[in-house]
DNA sequence: GACAAGAACGAACGGTCGTACTATTTTGTT
DNA sequence: AACAAAATAGTACGACCGTTCGTTCTTGTC
């Protein structure tokens, strides 16, 4: 790793902690430089532009969740638990970023605003929502769910609660939100056993 | 209505609308000056702060969701009919500013903005959630729903549910959110009955 | 230890930000 | 028609925006 692979990942990762914070198309150059003991021109020279910037933060992010919520979770026994897992990890990245998940406030942000950026995060969001879709596959095929489900409508069932979730931990205190999300995935996944 | 009152309306709702799209912290005096054919100075003396504009654009959200979307419900008969009023309105509400549902978009930008704005949101945030509350409440004294439902987690319920609408909405086309939507809110209406 | 390559800096650009003033125009009342 | 009040415009301010450029410091290689 040379130095300035270095510097550039330490920039991506207080990026996108500010990102989840103020949103992506708030993380001003000059801040993030300031929060980096970087000078501008000096943070400037790793991006070509500020909307580069912005694409970079987004596949750091994409890196980091595919690590500790996917991978993880693809990793345990497939049905019930697989979805347990994915859901607990989920909950822990979005409590890891300051300002809870960057791909959900990415998401309201940029839904308006034409671009590179908004091209990108619509395919994360794509493969975020399939990759919901094929663990509700997988539970099927490991007997815990039944055969006749609808994978499509199971993806929005569960990120619909996800995002329930991350709403109510912003306005509620943590132990509430916790339990209505714990009721609602049972009685989730209970429908579609 | 007097000339000033008429065109701080208009401003608010050009600014509303604005809001919903950039989100509420990116609506620019000067953009706005700009949508709405005023000075910059002449459309900063009807609000004497950015921070006051957008107390003022939430205020004038909040006075026309009340109109377009609460009032309504509550007209019709208690129970599930009015469930499903306030879910149409909603949709209705949401489709009807470009950038969709100024409380969500305004939820997840101002989360970790500390002020007299994140207040004012939570306030309202509140308010809502207590709304769908005692919309259970009333469904269950209407007969509709059984009487031991929790209505703190009947209140998470369709609120996520409806925030999974309005996610899936940017993402995918219209027909596709809005089945996905009516399904889970047979299965969520028929598992409190 | 020399030296090219890479990394970070400082200063400056044109623009826009929110805000503060002072004028000017428009409105409503008499 | 006169005139005070209200509404809008104009101009300017300091701060910060993204970006460019030339310079300096640091790194790794021979």
């Amino acid at each position: 790793m040379t130095k300035g692979e270095d510097t550039r990942l330490s920039v991506l990762d207080t990026g996108l902690d500010m990102a989840s914070q103020l949103g992506l198309e708030c993380v001003t150059i000059g801040n993030l430089a300031k929060a980096t003991n970087l000078s501008k021109s000096g943070l400037f020279a790793h991006f070509q532009s500020k909307e580069n910037l912005q694409i970079e933060i987004l596949n750091h992010a994409a890196q980091l969740f595919s690590e500790g919520v996917i991978i993880p979770a693809l990793k345990t026994k497939a049905g019930i638990s697989r979805i347990r897992a994915l859901v607990d990890n989920w909950i822990q990245w979005s409590s890891e970023l300051t300002g809870g998940c960057i791909f959900v406030s990415a998401s309201t942000d940029f839904s308006d605003r034409p671009g590179k950026v908004r091209d990108l995060l619509l395919r994360q969001q794509k493969q975020w929502i399939d990759c919901l879709r094929r663990i509700a596959q997988s539970a099927v095929q490991a007997g815990d769910f039944r055969s006749d489900i609808d994978f499509d409508q199971f993806a929005f069932d569960l990120y619909s609660l996800l995002l329930g979730f991350h709403l109510y931990y912003k306005l509620l205190d943590d132990a509430e939100s916790k339990k209505h999300q714990e009721t609602a995935l049972v009685r989730l996944l209970n429908s579609y056993q």
